[in-house]
DNA sequence: ACGTCAGATGGCATAATCTGCCAACCCTGA
DNA sequence: TCAGGGTTGGCAGATTATGCCATCTGACGT
C-alpha cells in the first residue's frame, strides 16, 4: 500500500487493469490466458498492482433497484460558515447515513457538497432530508435533482499509457 | 438473470451481500466462515444471488489519481430540443468517451444530464468539452462544477430489510 | 562483440479452493 | 405422528492458487 509509485505500466499491466475492472472475480488462469502470459507472472503482476495501491479493492455490484431503492437523487448542500470544523462535522454525519452513496466537495458559488443518495421512495427522501441532513449544523441550503434514468454508472477508469 | 424476483433474503443472504460489496474477491470459504455457514450452502446462495440478477457483477476499484486523472468534474448538460432521438444520440456519443465515468438523466429546469468526468488536468477538461461534448447535436448548455475532494465514493448499497 | 547481471518468465509440485453429489436434518402442514 | 419440500453439511474429484527454481531476455559495461 505505497501511494508513491513511479508508475510504469507495460501492456500486460494495462490489460490486467482493464480486465479486472470489468470482471473483478476473474480467475488468475483466465486472466493470464487473456493477456497472453502464463499464470505465474500474471499473478505476480496482479499482486504487485494490489500492493502498490493502484488497485484499491474489489466490489460486488448490487442492483439497488431490486433491493427496493427505487429513487436516486443528487442533493446539493450549501454551508453557512466555511470553517474546517463545520466541514469535518458535516462529512462525519453524512458518512454515517447508509443511504448516502457518495459525497463530493465541489466548486460552486451556492454549493459546497453534492451527495448522491438512494432511498425507497419520496417518503424516504423526505425523511432522510428533514430528519438527517437539514439538521446538521452549518447546513444552510439544500437543493435536489432526481435521477430520471441512470444511463450508465460505475464505469472503469480508462487505462491508456 | 431474471429481474423479477419475489426477493426474500434471509440473514445469510444479507450478510453475503454486505460482505461481497466490501470484499468482492473474498473466497467462498472465508465468506462461509464469516456468515456462519459451511462452504456448500454458502456457494449455492452466492450463485443464486448472481443468477437472480441481484448481483450485477464484480469490479476492481482502480485509483484514478495514480493513473494520472487528477481532475474530476460534474458536467451539467442542457438540450435544446427534447426528442427521443436527440437523447439517444447524446447518450450514445457520451458513452463512447472513456473519460465520462457516469451519465445520469436528471430533473431540473435548466439541466437534462449530469456527467461525471475524469481527466488529467484543465487542458484535458477543455479538450473533452470543446472537442467532444459541446459539438454533440442538441447540446445547448454546459455548466461544470469541479470536485475539490471526493469525501467518499463507491459505497455499497445498504441491505437491511 | 562478448560477458555480466538484474529482472522477468514458464513450469512444476504442493496447498488451497471450488464444485457437484448425496445423505441427513429441519420445518411445515396434514 | 407422519410425510414432503427445502436446506444443510460432508465428501471426492476437478480446478485454481501459490511458492520455488531454472531459464530466458535485454541493458550495460568492458
Amino acid at each position: 500500500m505505497k501511494p508513491p509509485q513511479p508508475l510504469s505500466l507495460d501492456r500486460y499491466d494495462q490489460r490486467i487493469l482493464e480486465l479486472i475492472q470489468q470482471e473483478g472475480r476473474i480467475s488468475n488462469q483466465e486472466l493470464a490466458e487473456r493477456i497472453g502470459l502464463s499464470p505465474s507472472p500474471c499473478l505476480r503482476r496482479l499482486r504487485a498492482l494490489e500492493e502498490s495501491g493502484l488497485i484499491l479493492g474489489y466490489r460486488a455490484l448490487v442492483d439497488a433497484r431490486q433491493l427496493g431503492y427505487r429513487l436516486m437523487a443528487l442533493v446539493h448542500i450549501s454551508m453557512d460558515r466555511h470553517t474546517p470544523e463545520r466541514f469535518a462535522n458535516f462529512e462525519r454525519q453524512v458518512a454515517a447515513l447508509p443511504q448516502v452513496q457518495e459525497c463530493l466537495m465541489i466548486t460552486g458559488q451556492e454549493v459546497d457538497y453534492q451527495l448522491k443518495i438512494r432511498v425507497e421512495d419520496m417518503d424516504g427522501y423526505q425523511q432522510l432530508l428533514l430528519q438527517h441532513i437539514t439538521p446538521i449544523e452549518g447546513v444552510s441550503g439544500v437543493h435536489s435533482n432526481f435521477v430520471l434514468r441512470p444511463v450508465f454508472e460505475n464505469r472503469g477508469v480508462p487505462v491508456a499509457p
